[in-house]
Formats: structure tokens, C-alpha cells, sequence
DNA sequence: CGGCTGACTCTAG
DNA sequence: GCTAGAGCCAGCC
């Protein structure tokens, strides 16, 4: 069979995020092999069916929703990380990156 | 082919 | 911490 395309890996690496972590789009493009195409991952999450998918832990690069504040998606997106351990204030989360990069460390990604 | 759009990112001020 | 502007990429009309 070919080879994943480039939404297939951009899944594989949103499924990758360990549970109570976030992880940026550029971060997540990245690591699908496709520096660079953060807006590429976003599309890609836009137009997924998976409802297993842990959407809700991508992030925009500094750390905030990419939903317009007050949306449903927005809504929607707070209210899963907090009940996963994520603190969320005013539509942003604490060290996005440097949690994520820490741990990135630690599983010898990178 | 041209123009618009968007769950983006980076740099300046 | 905020807003603006420019750069970028892929999909759609």
C-alpha cells in the first residue's frame, strides 16, 4: 500500500499527544514530516470525522484556542482540556510549549 | 488562471 | 499582553 498521505500523518501525530498535554499546529505539522504547514494541520482537523480524535489538544503557536472566544468550538475545546488536568485561562494554556517540549525530550522525539 | 478564505506563525511597535 | 502587517499553504469558486 502507498505511503500515508499528508493528512494521515498529521492524524497520526494529533493521536500521539499524551493525555492532559497540547501540542501547537506548527508543532504538529512538524512532526508529521511537514514543516512549516501549520495551516495545513488546521484544515486537516477542521474537516475530521473521528470522534476518538484528541482534536481538543492542538493548539495555535502561543498557546491559545484557534477558536474565536465565546464560539461553540471554543467552548467545547476549554471545557474537554480542563477535564483532562489542563489548565485553561481566558482561552489560553499554560506552558503549551514547554510542557510539550519536555516531554519530547523524554520520549527521544524531536 | 485569478481571487478569497482560513482551527496558522513571526516580527514590530 | 495587544494589535498590525506580511508570509504561507491548500482548497474552492
Amino acid at each position: 500500500m502507498p505511503e500515508p498521505s499528508a493528512a494521515d500523518r498529521i492524524l497520526a501525530a494529533v493521536r500521539a499527544i499524551p493525555r492532559g498535554q497540547v501540542a501547537g499546529y506548527g508543532e504538529i505539522a512538524r512532526r508529521a514530516g511537514l514543516p512549516g504547514r501549520a495551516r495545513l494541520a488546521a484544515r486537516v482537523l477542521s474537516g475530521n470525522a473521528d470522534p476518538a480524535l484528541p482534536w481538543h489538544r492542538v493548539l495555535r503557536a502561543d498557546g491559545r484556542i484557534a477558536f474565536p472566544e465565546g464560539s461553540a468550538g471554543f467552548r467545547e475545546q476549554s471545557r474537554r482540556l480542563r477535564s483532562e488536568g489542563v489548565e485553561v485561562r481566558n482561552g489560553r494554556v499554560r506552558r503549551a510549549r514547554a510542557a510539550f517540549d519536555l516531554d519530547a525530550e523524554v520520549w527521544g522525539v524531536r
